[in-house]
DNA sequence: CCAATACTGCTACAAATGTAGCATTTATGC
DNA sequence: GCATAAATGCTACATTTGTAGCAGTATTGG
């Protein structure tokens, strides 16, 4: 599934909440994504085409549902990502994110807090 | 900078391999990439607007250099990944990442592995 | 029941991307 | 020097993506 940057856009929104209709979905969208109610609508058929969500209708208006959660669309966007840019490798990307020059230091640092929990708080397989 | 994909498939082997020439360029290609020579061309062509790669004709060929070193476009790729699918924190990414669902446990191993190293080799900042 | 409102269906259109042809110019081997 | 091969410059066109308008239909409050 491929979804473009639009698109991800208003998935984000119907994760957050759905069932919606274009209006509640334009409605929860950043300031920064102030879409016109027409647009919101193209992008949702859009979705829909795709088969990325559900619609259903209530009285003379449609709701809609992602079909994809968004564990599946990031892990596909993340195989995208490491087959265009990182050869297909995903240590190529592990690497990369381990690097100086991709964290700031406060992302690093969460970085590695988070894999100390996980190392603990798990026994990896 | 923002490449397309296609875009990405001419940077990987002007990185692998520079400065080329459109011909050289085609040649390297993987099968599954067999462009046709003036697909190359525009490609690189478009390329070159964006400042991606430097032309220098000799004779009356041209040959292309990248202007962008790989980790940086690489990097760029990773924060578009990251603010379009994971909120914009890194952190969503990799936790994605130590997931059994995204990693096979060789790879999360090596994950792990790189991280203990990390962890200890450098006293994080 | 009717006017105001909301929603749908359809169309549109510019920019970006993928993919390539063709005519013209330039080099090059004989 | 000329035919051939190669490179260039320019144009083209379909698809995807971003963005939205408009006309018609359904809903609903009074």
């Amino acid at each position: 599934m491929k979804l473009s940057e639009a698109e991800w856009t208003i998935m984000q929104a119907l994760w957050k909440h759905s069932p919606a209709s274009v209006r509640e979905v334009m409605e929860s969208l950043p300031q920064s994504n102030r879409w016109a109610y027409s647009t919101v609508k193209t992008l949702l058929s859009r979705l829909s085409e795709k088969a990325a969500v559900e619609v259903s209708k209530r009285t003379n208006t449609s709701y809609f549902e992602p079909l994809i959660s968004q564990p599946q669309a990031q892990q596909s966007e993340i195989r995208n990502l490491v087959d265009r840019v990182f050869d297909g490798t995903v240590g190529g990307l592990v690497q990369h994110l381990l690097n100086k020059e991709t964290l700031n230091s406060k992302q690093q640092q969460a970085l590695t807090a988070l894999l100390e929990e996980e190392m603990k708080g798990d026994g990896h397989d």
